[in-house]
DNA sequence: AATTCTATCAACCGCCAAGTC
DNA sequence: CGACTTGGCGGTTGATAGAAT
């Protein structure tokens, strides 16, 4: 069931996730956040490639996922989806909270298509089965597919029940296709599920408490140091930083560290995904405000500002100093602390 | 007990869309 | 406009556990 461990020819590692890598990347992204999935590896100490920890984190690792022991009711769900528009695993997994696309797609192939089959006719089966085609035509195929009923219906209530008009991007593009918004299903999975960070503590947890979703985010010890490193040579955030006293620490701070195009991209490319999610509509909010008011979601704001918020048994294995990113400690030190790392250990 | 077969599912791969330069 | 980067999606693989022989 687990594939033998192996390296590219990078010298990143492949197969199987050790229980250790594990715990650096959840004790990082629950830290930190996935603020660029190419780069986290790095900085969370990892020898993957950034495609491998996002798989990683979001089909095994992500807190509140389901595993095994499908309800009679789930299975309904993904049958009934499945006939309405075929191998769509992602916009069915939003449908189902805690099971990942991947998790819906084996059970799909494992249990539910036999079942199908014995059940109904074979022509019925055909109607949906792309299984005849090249995995190309058959995306090109799905992506031609006229907007039709159920999926039209699911995405639309999951647009119309979103608690804010998600701003499109930062690009400044205000028209969302009906085909990026059923494409995009990722999006239809945050507006379902919630914000990829408070949702898992939304969902069924009832500590969260009301004042906590609205308390400030922009203190010193809520910011990841990589953000800063990020976002404070653009001026990002300087009306932000007037307020507290973080600017003392970044003026105090040796030169601006400088991008590379890619990580500017990168972070225009976050700045847009937290501004759609998150950020009521506003049309007078850019995108870097919106990124800054949102920030507190898409950062690990609720490990930082109170652990109590938590599940100490969720929590207790990544609070340790050994997980830590020595680049983490660089940073730290950047910013004039002095690597004790407080409410961390 | 040894071997073969089957089911499971974590993980990889290639492709695509969107955004940026 | 094309090249490039990144995140996301669906198809597929392959190691392993358990069942069957």
């Amino acid at each position: 069931m687990v594939r033998t461990p192996s390296c590219d020819k990078n010298g990143l590692k492949k197969g199987t996730w050790t229980a250790e890598e594990d715990r650096k990347l959840t004790a990082y992204v629950t830290r930190y956040g996935c603020w660029n999935w190419r780069q986290l590896p790095k900085f969370a100490g990892l020898s993957r490639c950034g495609k491998s920890c996002r798989l990683r984190w979001m089909n095994y690792l992500r807190p509140n996922i389901k595993r095994g022991n499908y309800s009679q009711e789930e299975e309904d769900t993904i049958i009934k989806l499945h006939e309405s528009m075929g191998n769509r695993w992602s916009v069915i997994a939003a449908q189902l909270p805690g099971r990942t696309d991947n998790e819906i797609k084996n059970h799909w192939h494992t249990n539910l298509k036999k079942r199908v089959r014995q059940n109904s006719s074979v022509s019925n089966e055909e109607k949906h089965d792309t299984n005849n085609l090249a995995p190309r035509e058959k995306r090109q195929k799905r992506l031609k597919q006229p907007n039709n009923s159920l999926a039209n219906q699911i995405t639309s209530q999951i647009i119309d029940s979103s608690p804010s008009s998600p701003q499109p991007c930062s690009s400044g593009s205000s028209t969302i296709s009906k085909d990026t918004a059923v494409a995009t299903s990722t999006e239809a999975y945050e507006e379902t599920s919630g914000n990829f960070w408070t949702e898992p503590f939304l969902i069924d947890c009832s500590f969260v408490s009301s004042d906590f979703l609205e308390q400030p985010f922009m203190n010193t010890e809520y910011i990841s140091p990589v953000f800063d490193e990020f976002f404070c040579p653009y001026g990002l955030y300087e009306e932000k930083l007037n307020s507290n006293n973080l600017s003392q620490i970044i003026d105090s701070s040796p030169s601006s560290p400088q991008l590379s195009s890619s990580e500017l991209s990168s972070i225009t490319r976050d700045t847009a995904a937290a501004t759609s999610t998150n950020m009521a509509a506003d049309d007078n909010v850019t995108s870097s405000e919106a990124y800054a008011e949102t920030s507190g979601d898409f950062w690990p704001q609720p490990f930082s500002a109170d652990n109590s918020y938590v599940p100490n048994d969720f929590l207790e294995p990544f609070m340790d100093a050994e997980y830590l990113s020595p680049v983490f400690d660089e940073f730290m030190c950047l910013y004039g602390f002095d690597g004790e790392h407080e409410g961390f250990n």
